[in-house]
DNA sequence: CGGAGTTTGTGACTGCGAGAACAAACTCGC
DNA sequence: GCGAGTTTGTTCTCGCAGTCACAAACTCCG
């Protein structure tokens, strides 16, 4: 996009684009990334932008300029090289070696995310289970044995760790994200329903499945008052122009 | 939908707004809802946008706003009274009563949500868990026996549902949704990687752990990469006086 | 080798959302 | 009762994101 070469020296490489991608379009890139690996498995080595759009769930203009802020990995009247594009938006995001990731809050949520595999099979490895509760100590989850969450400063010194997961109730929530970035950790995915204040340079992200729900809800209600009202229409009579 | 014409009558309320709430908003509603809930449970009576604002985690205009879309419920000089305010953003969402929600997929994931009890005190109520695998069915969890796939629309008509979460693994959500679809449902909260296809008029969230996580790589690989940039103008001299 | 057909990459346009700033409206003290 | 102080509701402006449309670049075929 506008080769603004403006920029203070850099003349970093071949393609100097790397700068400023939308955060619009990094929330699609990983999907952009399952599709084609979604695509390499069932052993289909190139595809245009309009297949790999509809794989993906969006339009495919959307999809084109997405990709070109990667750089220009296509091919004008051919498409993509499924395998290549792949490993271009896997380097960008950073996910072409795994990341170690701890999970603090082994209860319901926190076991179910240690047994999930999908997350190994993207990019990320789950190194240490950590948890304040005596009993949950010692037990092995997932093949992992819960460490006591005094552990996690030199947990996450020794294994180099920059992403944690919390998933304990809300109001220890806080204290948890604050431990975490005491102890060097920069990017927390946070599942509890509690608002995080950290210094700046760390990323929070928040998962938080009763705001999905409510939003589904007042789209209901109002589907809901739309036919109510549709019938009102035509009880009444006329009224409005949607007469016939 | 439809984009309405400017509607006519509707004597309903005081205020004409309820139209056309961005959807930006509409997201941002539950998280004032769960704010000013967090207030009244320690018994203040008002609050400013100011102080609700923090709560939420937002800007105060930005609050102030997303308000004035709802009508004209603060005081000015005052603030707002939390149980006025609150009831009126739940009357808005739609949460006022409660909404039954079937959860279909009783697996690692699965299991955690019908054990989490964070719905039910937010306006949803778990009618039915369903799970197609045998071994599954007649078990207890979390209070509710699982009943087999194969009695989801039964379920849906007789418990009038139209809010279904999807805890299936990737490869059958689709399945999964085209039968809730037929059953009646016209919203759907996806926890499996895969991109559904819906008839208008069903919404669909989607709510994806590899995405979140891939998108704090994305970040953290930039800040690891510009570390390393500035240590790299360090040796090149100036800039930055951490000369040692 | 050249033209037809295909598909990418990108410029232009449009609409939404964030934030700042301010007028209107309310309370409180005197 | 009135002015000072406070806080809401709204207006204005700016930037980002989505969509369209098309030129550039490539392949294929005659
Ligand atoms: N279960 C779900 O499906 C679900 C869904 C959405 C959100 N959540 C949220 O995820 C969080 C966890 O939910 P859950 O159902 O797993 O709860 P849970 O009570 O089953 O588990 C919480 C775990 O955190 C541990 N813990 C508590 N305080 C701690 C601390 N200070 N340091 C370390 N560990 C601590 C507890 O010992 C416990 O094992 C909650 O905030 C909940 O709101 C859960
Ligand atoms: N476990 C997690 O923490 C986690 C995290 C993120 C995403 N997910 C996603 O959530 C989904 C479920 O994950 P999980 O770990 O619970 O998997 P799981 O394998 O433990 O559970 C899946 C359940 O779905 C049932 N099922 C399979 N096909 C079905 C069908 N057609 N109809 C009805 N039920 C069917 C299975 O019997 C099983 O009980 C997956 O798509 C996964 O990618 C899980």
């Amino acid at each position: 996009m506008t080769a603004r070469s403006t920029n203070t020296g850099e003349g970093s490489g071949a393609h100097d684009p790397h700068r400023d991608i939308p955060e619009a379009t990094v929330a699609r890139l990983p999907v952009y990334l399952r599709a084609l690996t979604s695509l390499a498995e069932r052993n289909i080595a190139s595809c245009s932008s309009e297949e790999l759009a509809t794989a993906a769930g969006v339009n495919s203009a959307k999809l084109r300029k997405d990709l070109s802020y990667l750089g220009s990995y296509g091919t004008r009247g051919v498409g993509y090289d499924v395998d290549y594009l792949s490993y271009q938006i896997a380097r960008e995001i950073g996910v072409t070696h795994d990341w170690p990731v701890i999970i603090v809050g082994i209860g319901n949520l926190g076991q179910a995310l240690a047994n999930f595999s999908g997350f190994s099979s993207r990019g990320f490895r789950t190194v240490a289970l950590l948890d304040a509760a005596p009993q949950m100590q010692g037990q092995a989850v997932a093949g992992l044995e819960v460490r006591p969450f005094a552990d996690l400063a030199e947990i996450v010194a020794a294994e180099q760790v920059s992403i944690g997961v919390i998933s304990v109730p809300a109001t220890a929530a806080q204290d948890v994200a604050d431990a975490m970035v005491g102890a060097g950790i920069s990017s927390i995915l946070n599942f509890a329903p509690a608002v995080l204040s950290v210094p700046p340079g760390v990323d929070v992200r928040k998962v938080d499945l009763s705001i999905e729900l409510q939003i589904l809800a007042y789209h209901e209600s109002r589907k809901a008052a739309e036919s109510a009202e549709a019938a009102a229409t035509v009880d009444n009579g006329s009224e409005e122009g949607i007469t016939a």
